[in-house]
DNA sequence: TCATAGATATCGATT
DNA sequence: AATCGATGTCTATGA
């Protein structure tokens, strides 16, 4: 996993360790020092410099990170072109990306620690509690939203965007749920509000649109009553978090 | 600025080189390994195992990378308690946050690589192109926008959140700008929308609405003229970049 | 503290 | 490639 690691390198052995392994297959270039760093893209340009460290990983992906924080200061996300150069005796990594045009150029002033890992690829990996499972979980027990409420579809297709749930309640109207697994917010209304105005002409009698959410904004509870439209606190979800947290346990 | 270097430790050498340096000031720790990480909060948890590397940072916040991009696999922004810990013969490191209560374990299986760095604080830091340049800019030069087009204000709350631009036309109707700094989507186009039905109720006569953007997608500009909006491209903003860039001079 | 909006957002799914 | 929607979004700002 560890493939080299040089301490307090000269510029010349800093640009030949990089130049071995920066392109090599599945290597993770992590380098910390004095540098100066200029990002010019899309709309923003920023130049900055000090103590920093900076990540290449091997699909080009590169973060410069400070002091403080878990978002880098800057950052590519992926690169089509990666350089190291000698440059007034300097090391400068350049990295550059097409479509869209970013360029981040990184100039070590000096380096303290440089490495090089081999990352192999990912490993097993689970996530629950997103808002797809909380669909899944009020899919199979709609009468949490509602008693009555019978599921007709799930991420139906209407115009652009697509209803969380599509269903009939016990009068036989059609309603529309629309779910956030946190806190709902004015763009939440705006998409219910969206949703039950694209099926209103294409269905015949009432059309119901309800938000469904652990919680809401009041400016957005007000909207969405002033737009007719309902709210259901979702409090808990008891099947599902059994049935989610099951895989846990086999680890 | 490099504190110190371990190379394969063990688990005791490096439980107590976490120990030494975890909680010294200014202080951050790399660690590349075999690690195990289990998430716990908000509405998610998460399991995850394999090559990894962890940064922990002098302001507690924690992030776990794998062997891809730019976002961590796991993370904790701040921690308000962190502490290793041996536990079957691995070390285990433990992050905890309340308000939001969130837990972060990582366990070691194997590491490779371990620092501490000392990153002295922030150096000089400059941005440009942001959305209240362009704000100030065409509020400056409305013409850009429009010939005619009179300001009277910049950031008017109405209700909630506030207009970019409140301004009148040559022919006395009022108008409110919506800037997008990048491409406008559907949500410009609403909240464009919901500041033009703030202020219509509150002033005579008819309310214009314009996005002013570089760019729009074509369903955000139907909806756009489907509600009666209008649409300015933004191509340059010659005299901005000049004063903008001034600035950048006396920093 | 709550609510809102920006961001070089990132990332994945789908067209 | 373009677009949309979710994110453990994060972060800054103002009420």
């Amino acid at each position: 996993m560890l493939r080299a690691v040089l301490t307090h390198p000269t510029p010349a052995e800093l640009l030949a360790f990089l130049r071995e392994h920066v392109h090599a297959g599945g290597v993770t270039l992590h380098l910390a020092g004095e540098l100066e760093v200029v990002y010019a893209g899309r709309a923003a340009s920023m130049a900055e410099a000090g103590d920093r460290f900076v990540i290449v990983k091997a699909d080009g992906s590169l973060q410069v990170h400070g002091p403080r924080g878990v978002k880098p200061v800057n950052w590519q996300p992926r690169t089509d072109f990666l350089q190291a150069d000698l440059e007034d005796g300097c090391v400068l990594l350049h990295a550059e990306r097409r479509s869209p045009a970013e360029v981040v150029r990184v100039r070590v002033l000096s380096c303290a620690l440089v490495s090089a890992l081999t990352l192999t690829d990912d490993a097993l990996f689970l996530l629950q509690g997103t808002e797809a499972q909380m669909q899944e979980a009020l899919a199979r027990h709609p009468e949490v939203i509602e008693p009555g409420l019978t599921v007709l579809d799930r991420e139906l297709l209407v115009g652009v965007g697509g209803l969380d749930l599509y269903a009939r309640d016990a009068q036989g109207r059609y309603v529309i749920v629309e779910l956030k697994r946190g806190k709902a917010g004015h763009e939440a209304v705006h998409q219910l509000s969206r949703y039950v105005g694209a099926v209103r002409p294409q269905v015949p009698g009432v059309v119901r649109g309800i938000l469904a959410a652990p919680d809401i904004t009041t400016p957005a509870l007000r909207a969405l009553e002033a737009a007719g439209l309902e709210f259901r606190r979702i409090e808990a979800l008891p099947q599902v978090q059994e049935e989610a947290l099951q895989p846990l346990l086999f680890q």
